[in-house]
DNA sequence: TTCAATT
């Protein structure tokens, strides 16, 4: 794989600045890739931490990249210890710290692919900055990065933060309640936690959670899996497929023939976010399904199997109880056509899988319990 | 038995 040096942004002339685009957390405090921030005497001024890298670059197009930059010391793209994946960062030490200045002034905010990478000094490694990231869910949906970090603030100094959207559509996301902190030292988090989970941010009705994150390294080997499935064979024998198919088929003629479906609320599809009203089921860019009464052992494939033949599903997850990696008997789908959804919530609510009856509709916005 | 979420 080329990384094309010359889509470098114009970072030339700004000097170090946050990365504050949708593809990676940052700071809003605009403290990350200043030499200043490197306060202590035991920090190095040659070693980096690049972060945001795509998931395909190799260790050698990370040295060949930034050795364009001036000699390097060492250089390490971090693997998942088991699959050899790329974690998507790395650390490169250059001889000279003022290649490091340069190299941030230079590739920080580089795009590559889709990923816009963020360089930044790196801190010294110990064992006090190590867990130090919280989960944080049940967030009000009008809070803003910013106000997440203040809240945050006064336990300690935050690396970085996000909160998570849904797709993004032109100008508008909307917030799915759900974000990361990451503070300086774990106590700092250890802190955040008895302080702020359980509680109600100002202003808020529901509390919030806070928890610390998972290591995404391990990430479940049926989740891996799990993506395997993204490309579902469309293959469903019986009636239901005949049903699904004959409503695709529909579908076609309609769309050559200019029929507009009695379904279709296709006009209030644009202006939803605008309006801020809310539609049940509609999340931003598709249509989100409440799937119920799925068995302990359901997996993504049964819902990408059932929902794939009604027309496009963008998103399929089983809920799963976090220690015994069992269902909790529901999860959720998401289509992105109105009609194809409702077609597939009349085709499989009350569908018998195995011996349970399936519950299926729009989700509906109850409300977040800790 | 009825609505999550893990960059």
């Amino acid at each position: 794989m080329l990384f094309v040096i010359a889509a470098m942004e114009t970072q030339l002339s700004n000097g170090p600045t946050c990365n504050n685009t949708s593809n990676g957390p940052s700071t809003i405090t605009n403290n990350c890739s200043s030499p200043v921030e490197s306060g202590s005497v035991e920090d190095s001024k040659t070693n980096l931490i690049v972060n945001y890298l795509p998931q395909n670059m190799t260790q050698e197009e990370l040295k060949s990249l930034f050795g364009s930059i001036g000699e390097i010391e060492s250089c390490k793209l971090v693997r998942d210890k088991i699959t050899g994946q790329s974690l998507g960062y790395g650390f490169v030490n250059y001889v000279d710290p003022k290649d490091a200045e340069k190299a941030i002034n230079t590739l920080n905010g580089l795009r590559l692919q889709t990923k816009t990478i963020k360089v930044s000094y790196a801190r010294p490694s110990s064992a006090s900055i190590r867990d130090a990231n919280l989960y944080v869910s049940g967030l009000p949906k009008t809070m803003t990065q910013k106000e997440l970090e203040q809240l945050f603030s006064q336990y300690g100094r935050i690396i970085t933060s996000r909160i998570l959207v849904d797709q993004v559509t032109g100008e508008y996301s909307v917030s799915r309640g759900v974000g990361f902190i990451r503070f300086d030292r774990r106590v700092e988090a250890e802190e955040a936690i008895k302080g702020l989970n359980c509680q109600k941010p100002p202003g808020a009705t529901e509390p919030i959670t806070v928890k610390f994150a998972n290591n995404p390294s391990q990430k479940t080997s049926q989740a891996l899996l799990s993506q395997l499935y993204q490309s579902p064979n469309r293959r469903y024998p019986g009636p239901l497929a005949q049903q699904a198919q004959r409503f695709r088929l529909d579908n076609l003629l309609n769309m050559a023939y200019g029929v507009k479906s009695r379904f279709s609320p296709m006009a209030i599809d644009g202006v939803t976010s605008l309006a801020g009203i809310n539609i049940p089921g509609h999340a931003g860019t598709g249509w989100c399904i409440f799937v119920y009464n799925l068995a302990p052992d359901a997996d993504e494939s049964i819902l990408w199997q059932m929902f794939g033949p009604f027309g496009a599903v963008t998103n399929v997850k089983v809920i799963r109880d976090f220690n015994t990696n069992k269902c909790k008997g529901f999860g959720f789908v998401t289509m992105t056509n109105y009609d194809e959804a409702a077609v597939a919530i009349a085709s499989l609510n009350g569908y018998r899988l195995g011996d349970r009856v399936l519950q299926v509709s729009f989700k509906t916005n109850k409300t977040h319990k800790a």
